[in-house]
DNA sequence: GTATATATGGATACACCGTACGGTAATGAG
DNA sequence: CTCATTACCGTACGGTGTATCCATATATAC
């Protein structure tokens, strides 16, 4: 069974899934296929090139949703499509945003997304269109960054308060001590837990409210 | 004139700036400060404290800003001065929402982000608070790194259409020419280019609106 | 002044990385 | 059968972050 671009970008996203974008490595991929490391590079470039096969295979999943009822469904639906993709392989979060996604899947997202914006805006002017676009993905993009980070790190840091204070503790409890960001430790201390996907959303639709409802340029 | 963290950051975002992250190492550091590569451990736990601490050095600049007269001055001076530290500092934005700022000065930043917004938003419930601040963090990062990376491709292909098309259009151009993307492939084609900055701030603008505007939980 | 402890700077070494390159085996053409 | 070309493969190079040991200088104790 001869190698192939979908199973080298099947196995590095395998291992990426378990061991993170640092843990990954041609060679590691390559042991896992039992061929040398050389071997790859038949199939792709450069590592580079392996990083955007893999973040496109990740869009094909997202491509999937295709199109809802109306544009609002249908963004919302790709909005959440990405954010579950990323939740299931951290290290897309990583790559998000951090270079042009420009493979088929990817393009076929951003297809989707600009047509349903299109459709939102009425018959808009192009410029309003590419801003709508560049508004809409950037909060995506960050929010699922965000999310994605803030995950990782209580992770490593225990989900309950104690552990928390405990691992974070001698350095951001005595920031916070200093009494210089009230505000902020009014976040961290009694901002509850509120549930992530439904922050997600909230802040989604409040983003669609404000592309939509915001006067012609 | 001995080490000190400080000097050790400032010659690592110098080295940055010119290299990109991917050019920075330890070793490079050390040789241009004249010393062993080891001795950078006498200063620093770890490569990812000193991109920390890279990070809180450009953060210091973003909260020179200070507060303005009103919340929404405010708002945007600070996310206006963290696009331009990311302009700067490219490599910023690849290390931005990647890793929880914890630096005393990012606390600083976000101090005066929450203040504000706690601000805009009346006597807020904490929980609103704790969305509108990531709502808008989240444009923030997004909207700062695409533009990064859309620097970078258009440094490396080229401004003007003809060169973009020899280098992108093998691939993208064949890809558009499907038919398969037309929105995009509008967007791409006569999308002209339109002001950064004031794309930047005209997408800021309506996020804030779309926070503020909405209604209570 | 001498001896001992302690801090400081340096070099070496390890495990790993991405990938350039040269050699070998297999395949097709004349 | 001979030759040329292609496909496959392993080795090797220059680089990385960092652990560890060693020498030297400095400070303290007698």
């Amino acid at each position: 069974m001869p190698l192939s671009r979908q199973k080298i970008a099947a196995t590095a996203i395998r291992l990426a899934d378990a061991h993170g974008l640092d843990g990954l490595s041609l060679r590691k991929i390559a042991k896992e296929l039992g061929v040398g490391p050389m071997r790859l590079y038949d199939y792709v470039i450069n590592k580079s090139e392996l990083l955007d096969l893999m973040v496109d295979v990740v869009y094909a999943r997202i491509a999937e949703v295709g199109q809802r009822s109306g544009w609002r469904d249908t963004v919302l639906a790709i909005a959440h499509a990405t954010r579950d993709a990323a939740l299931d392989h951290e290290w897309f979060s990583d790559l998000l945003g951090g270079r042009p996604h420009l493979g088929p899947h990817a393009l076929a997202v951003g297809e989707a997304t600009a047509a349903a914006l299109s459709e939102a805006l009425g018959v808009p002017d192009i410029d309003d269109l590419q801003r709508a676009v560049g508004a809409l993905n950037a909060f995506i993009i960050g929010a699922v960054r965000r999310e994605v980070t803030e995950r990782r790190t209580t992770r490593f840091t225990g989900t309950d308060e104690a552990a928390f204070q405990a691992s974070l503790g001698p350095y951001l409890t005595r920031m916070l001590n200093t009494g210089r960001y009230p505000t902020v430790a009014r976040l961290v201390i009694d901002g509850a837990h509120l549930n992530a996907e439904e922050t997600f959303d909230h802040n989604l639709t409040t983003v669609l409210d404000g592309i939509t409802s915001r006067p012609r340029t």
